[in-house]
DNA sequence: ACCGATCCATACTCATCCGTATGGTTACCG
DNA sequence: CGGTAACCATACGGATGAGTATGGATCGGT
């Protein structure tokens, strides 16, 4: 009766860089599982979370998608609630380092935030967790995540706008209103899908960007 | 055994401009029921999406706001789906003649705009099923309803650039620009509740916003 | 080789919510 | 005033998903 296991195969673990490697990438032979930790779980329900929002992390489907079942994860996490807080919480640790470490050794701030926009334009795949967060901002456990990880990267781009020199009032302004167009961007691409936009024209909407909200 | 039935009585219709008038708004007295139609229940499902979301639609939690119980439901709908498709058409059809009657009766395009804006940010109440709608953007419903509104702004922002004198490209590309920022703001601002901004300082970043977005 | 700790399967309970069946009640019309 | 259609209540069935109980399997250390 331990069959119907190698059904869903594909984890295709989110940054999986350097954990432990159990993916089953055969098709119908010996399952070769290993034994999963909290942190396979984590991993998991973070790339539900980004393929089908918040909303679909529930632990039966988790378990079959991990081939094993409720019995594993129960002794993993006290609840459902627990590995929802504890992926949030590994997801907020793991994204600060994304961005601002790379961005930070620009030198010259006047080319810091055309070389931000330009990067986290290209890097859009990373972006989808945020996305699928935003959307479940009536969950509470993600509201408080959400303000932090908000609050933190608009005091970036505050700061990065005053080096850039705008005066202190208009640089929060204008940090407000470019990030509420990177949020409003990701609803409207890859959750709602708006004409499709190409590469080459996405390419000369970045510019635009960067030559409406960037001062010369 | 008809009592539990005062419970909820807070109603408050969305835009109940003209339309029957059965609200309760006394407290622990007879709820003074009127025989419910299909419209009824479409505009309780509009407000509960607006205060807790489209996934806070279940039909057994509307027919205890509404003060009656499924039986009554399933007399007006089919489905729970087809309660859902009707609200979603009626805010489509009503959310049209919203904004675009008002403004395009100000001739100057070069102020149609600014004038744009500043009702937009003054109106924020009337916004609130537009941003409930775009966190549901995973339900198959809603897609193609929100497709078709954000095209169609779209579309007016795109004419109104150009009419202020953008070149084309240009001007599609601030109306992207614009567009994202307005729903961006949507999101951060009373769904996520950001550092909440007071009213003085949202006047100021709406003029920045207009400075900053809008040739002079 | 054994044994305790770790990990997982099986089989439940319980709550929620959609939908159906059916009979009762209220309004309206001739 | 009587009857038909519109409206609603009650009581189901069935599906889903969280959480629990408990015994079996597996690993690591001694």
């Amino acid at each position: 009766m331990a069959a119907a296991r190698a059904a869903t195969a594909t984890v295709t673990h989110y940054k999986a860089a350097g954990y432990r490697y159990h993916t089953l990438m055969n098709v119908s032979s010996k399952p070769e599982r290993t034994r999963l930790s909290a942190e396979d779980w984590e991993l998991a329900a973070m790339q539900l979370i980004a393929d089908q929002g918040v909303g679909a992390v529930a632990v039966e489907a988790l378990a079959r998608q991990l081939g094993v079942t409720k019995g594993s994860f129960y002794w993993h996490f006290r609840t459902r609630e627990a590995l929802l807080n504890a992926t949030l919480e590994r997801w907020e640790q793991h994204g600060e380092r994304e961005i601002f470490s790379q961005i930070e050794l620009i030198a010259d701030p006047r080319e810091r935030l055309p070389e931000l926009f330009r990067r986290v334009a290209h890097e859009l795949q990373s972006h989808r967790v945020y996305a699928a967060l935003l959307k479940a901002l009536d969950h509470p456990q993600v509201v408080p995540v959400m303000a932090r990880v908000s609050q933190r990267r608009m005091d970036f781009l505050t700061t990065a706008y005053r080096e850039a020199g705008l005066p202190p009032p208009q640089a929060l302004n204008r940090a407000r209103l470019t990030y509420a167009a990177y949020v409003g961007f990701l609803q409207l691409n890859f959750t709602l899908g708006l004409p499709r936009i190409n590469h080459e024209e996405f390419d000369a909407y970045v510019e635009h960007m960067i030559a409406t909200l960037i001062p010369a």
